[in-house]
DNA sequence: CCCGTGACTCTAC
DNA sequence: CGTAGAGCCACGG
């Protein structure tokens, strides 16, 4: 059973997402011990069916609504995220991303 | 076994 | 910003 097992790894790794915060599906992958499997944190989200899951807490590695725009599940989730205080604007969340820059870094003349 | 299909992500241009 | 390509994993035809 260890495709259930997983499972569960990821639904706890969301209902871990403190309340007015968001993250991504990649996030909740590596926090669930399963890095590199955002495809699966949404494949089990899209079939959880779970009410109590704050799903909606969970966006893009670039902080945009998975959703179509329009769409009832995209609405739907903009609600949810304002209802807790979280910002978005044109179906995006603020977040800050790491601006590293790799190449200034190899590129270093020491 | 190959292929298409996702609530994905990263790098390049 | 936007598009493309490649990588990723699980499932069903």
């Amino acid at each position: 059973m260890g495709k259930n097992c997983i499972n569960q790894e990821i639904v706890a790794a969301i209902r871990r997402i403190p309340y007015g915060t968001v993250s991504s599906y990649g996030e909740v992958a590596a926090m669930a011990g399963l890095p590199g499997r955002a495809r699966l944190v949404a494949k089990v989200l899209s079939g959880s069916g779970e009410a109590a899951l704050p799903w909606h807490r969970v966006l893009r590695s670039s902080g945009q609504i998975a959703f179509a725009p329009g769409s009832a599940q995209f609405d739907e989730q903009v609600r949810r995220l304002q209802s807790e205080g979280v910002e978005v604007k044109r179906g995006r969340v603020k977040r800050d991303r790491k601006p590293l820059d790799l190449d200034a870094l190899l590129w270093a003349p020491d």
